[in-house]
DNA sequence: CAGTTATGATATACTTTGTCTCAAAATGGA
DNA sequence: TCCATTTTGAGACAAAGTATATCATAACTG
């Protein structure tokens, strides 16, 4: 950890500040350079001694925050019980989360962070890789699952959080991780027809899909 | 329908594909008006007769594949057998697709179909609407089955469509429709250890995400 | 305190955007 | 085919934004 300049620090928490701001003021697109600096009070030079662009300001800002969602899921503790602690972290990062999920100028950071996710679903849930009797490739499985866990959270912060971490970590469970895992290590077929549904599958959608 | 001057619809589709020549080639926030009327050997003001800018123009190169979409899903038959009909349309388009789904300028129709999608899902399925019983709020089931079929989309043209449209379909069933109606119409505690699993749920989920 | 480093202010070259004008070309209806 | 209408090409142009350079001033570290 080395040491770095009192006035860069404070340089460039004033230029990530100032942009997340902006983002929310008026969009990503729609903003400048010379946005950013008067935003944050600075010369316009300035923002080129410490970044490239707007795009490596924004991606630099979001590091953090996917560098500790990593760390999450880097261990199987997102899968089982506690995938609490992500809507929790995501509740006490909303502004970033959303940014990161919304903004256009997050979108090679929001593949780059889904595929690590789903690399990790792989890697950490074995008898995901070892399900090969049904119809689905466990590389699909894992980037469902890694996928739906961000698309829900953009959900849940696009409407303002509705209900509590706690609550969304049981959704999730169910959903994404417990449906997922049920359809894939116990297939179609039998799963759907003969073990769990008190009605046939088709019957089921059948029934499901009409008024 | 009304008529369009010849002039007026040759150069617009000149645009357009000059415009998603421009995207493959090096990426849509790379591209300038200049390059995008050299690209079609058009003048440099001819593009703002017709569009306002890049956001316009791919907008509305977009649209017409998002209302064919829409067709897909305004009928309960997206969720029922014929799911097939869209993974068979992303393979026909899926250079646009591929585009909507990924491009950063396409975020905001991205967004807007996503709705789209979720709200017929919520419409077309009675039984998502009225499943109560569970911790799982219709509304984020609707949402996670509409997203999670782009995701699979999304999935499937990024790696280069490495199963037919057909099998997409069976996946996309299995995974997605099957698994949230059953954890929809039969929630949980009941579902997943009586019903369903030969193990209990926390069980099922222990074994799985540890090596 | 002294040497080093970062910033402010300003200038500037370049790129991109968006609009305008007018002559030339293409169009579609008579 | 002719003609009035519309579109386009070519170029000029202002305005905005990008990106770099310089030098004096201010702030920091040891």
């Amino acid at each position: 950890m080395e040491k770095i300049d009192r006035r860069v620090r404070k340089t460039r928490q004033q230029l990530g500040d100032a942009l997340v701001a902006l983002i929310l003021d008026k969009g990503y697109d729609a903003i400048t350079i010379k946005d950013i600096t008067d935003c944050a009070d600075l010369a316009h030079a300035t923002f080129y001694r410490h970044y490239r662009d707007k795009d490596e300001l924004l991606t630099q800002k979001l590091e953090q925050v996917v560098q500790e969602i990593e760390v999450f899921t880097r261990e199987p503790s997102l899968q089982d019980a506690e995938g609490y602690l992500i809507f929790k972290h995501a509740q006490e990062n909303c502004v970033l989360y959303g940014i990161l999920l919304n903004s256009p100028g997050a979108t090679s950071v929001r593949k780059r962070i889904k595929e690590t996710l789903a690399a990790n679903v792989l890697r950490t849930c074995k008898p995901l890789r070892s399900a090969t009797r049904g119809i689905i490739p466990p590389q699909v499985a894992a980037h469902h699952i890694a996928g739906s866990m961000l698309l829900l959270i953009e959900w849940w912060l696009d409407h303002d959080m509705p209900y509590p971490p706690h609550r969304m970590a049981k959704i999730y469970k169910q959903l994404i991780t417990g449906a997922t895992l049920n359809v894939v290590l116990y297939p179609a077929p039998e799963f759907a027809t003969d073990l769990v549904n008190p009605l046939k599958t088709d019957h089921v959608e059948e029934a499901s899909f009409s008024e």
